[in-house]
DNA sequence: TTCACGCCTCACGTCGCGTGAGGGTCAAGT
DNA sequence: ACTTGACCCTCACGCGACGTGAGGCGTGAA
């Protein structure tokens, strides 16, 4: 006996018959033999190909790219470099995979509030640093600071991002309104710095329309804030307070 | 604005609009509102939902499961340990993968010789240390030694895994030999004695017996080799030395 | 002869979209 | 007011690597 039948080398191979069945479809493995009754039989060198391809496979190419690979095995390093390459970075993406699950785990777990380190990677470096000192020297003693500081220090990671995606989505509300012409006293204008406020007084601490006032003043004042804005849209930070003061003012009546 | 299209929601989010669309149908994401006409309008919480899914989907994981993992967000923790074995697994598959790359890689290109550092990675650290030079100062000179170091350095890194494991083959022949009781000038120690000298003949350096006779008393002589011996097996080196005279007796006849 | 099991050939289903086709919508410019 | 061009919509088929029957023939042992 020195052919096989499909059944035997599914079973040595660790393959079905269906992929078997598949491979002499697409021309990629087509056993050398028949018997009268139509049965497959593979040989020894059927089986040495099969071989290849199961290896191959492993790697996730493309069968496709097997075949030309056997077929003409002459550049067979190249292939493997690139197979390589490829493997290596999907390890790569594997690794990231698992480290973030390992966090998703930890945070689902025991509700741990957020590291630096995921701050820092959700909303880039400096975020922490000398700002976030001087803030602390100039606003510290404030019940708002103390308010928002206690709220904050329970935020996890996906509280931050959400936060991220808030200030990202009002950001963008200003910059919608400004470039479709909207002066900052129109709805749209006034109806983003509603929103704003009500970022701040969900996420970090109690504002009303006038303590909104004075923030809006403190942004065109300090140059650190007016280049967050201005750098999504030229002007936008005088525009934004313009707005602030415009939606202030509707509800001051 | 505090709604987006799909062509917004797919740029921001990295995903195409068509993926959006998929979403909606399988009722994966289905966008909280439509305007008049049938435009997709996303509000934050949808892409809250959206930002999730993203994540997930990086992890492998099926729409399918994603979608009731959000909706009854209760064993999360479940989902993700599952998720996290499956990535393991498919990561040590990957790994196994690259090695068996690298060495269809060094097998189709086998004229690369190996680096220090293979042979570091082979053997451990120690192998090219301080005993390589006092042996190149005592044996340096002659023939053998030229011949294997010409040998030797053109040695790829399978080849080296190969001698290595031909040299744990030998190792293993003499420990079982010695562990059922045979003497060290039975056939099976004498077996395993003509085995190491065809190794060092095949590997290294033409090598008679008379020749073996010279090495086994020199690995008794010095008790860093017979420390590699008598690590694995006390009293093997002794029994090693035995069974190569017995069998230099043996072919003398 | 019967039985279980293995083999055959269609042929449709799956998953996560890609890729048009054919047509409406919307803000901007002429 | 009209046209442009960039959006958006809904079908609906395609793909890659098989899974999963359905319906029927082959084969070796009881």
């Amino acid at each position: 006996m020195t052919t096989w039948t499909v059944g035997q080398v599914a079973d040595v191979f660790g393959v079905t018959v269906r992929t078997l069945h598949h491979y002499d479809e697409i021309g990629l493995l087509t056993p050398s033999e028949r018997s009268r009754a139509g049965y497959r039989l593979y040989t020894d060198e059927d089986l040495t190909r099969l071989q290849q391809i199961v290896v191959y496979r492993r790697l996730e190419m493309p069968l496709e790219e097997i075949a030309t690979l056997l077929d003409n095995g002459e550049d067979a390093v190249a292939h493997l470099r690139r197979q390589r390459e490829a493997v290596m970075t999907r390890l790569d993406e594997l690794t990231d995979i698992v480290v973030a699950i390992d966090r998703a785990l930890e945070r689902e777990m025991s509700n741990e509030p957020a590291t630096p380190e995921d701050l820092k990677e959700l909303f880039g470096d400096g975020f922490e640093d000398e700002y976030q000192q001087e803030a602390h020297e100039r606003w510290g003693h404030t019940d708002a600071w103390k308010q928002s500081a206690a709220r904050v220090k329970r935020y996890t990671k996906a509280d931050w991002a959400e936060v991220k995606a808030e200030m990202e989505a009002v950001g963008a509300a200003f910059v919608a309104a400004k470039r479709s012409g909207e002066p900052a006293t129109s709805e749209a204008a006034m109806d983003a710095a509603e929103q704003h406020r009500r970022h701040i007084n969900d996420r970090f601490y109690d504002i009303d329309h006038d303590f909104h006032r004075g923030l809006a003043d403190m942004y065109v004042a300090d140059p650190r804030f007016t280049k967050t804005y201005d750098d999504q849209e030229p002007g936008l930070a005088a525009y934004v307070r313009d707005a602030i003061h415009a939606n202030a003012d509707r509800h001051a009546e």
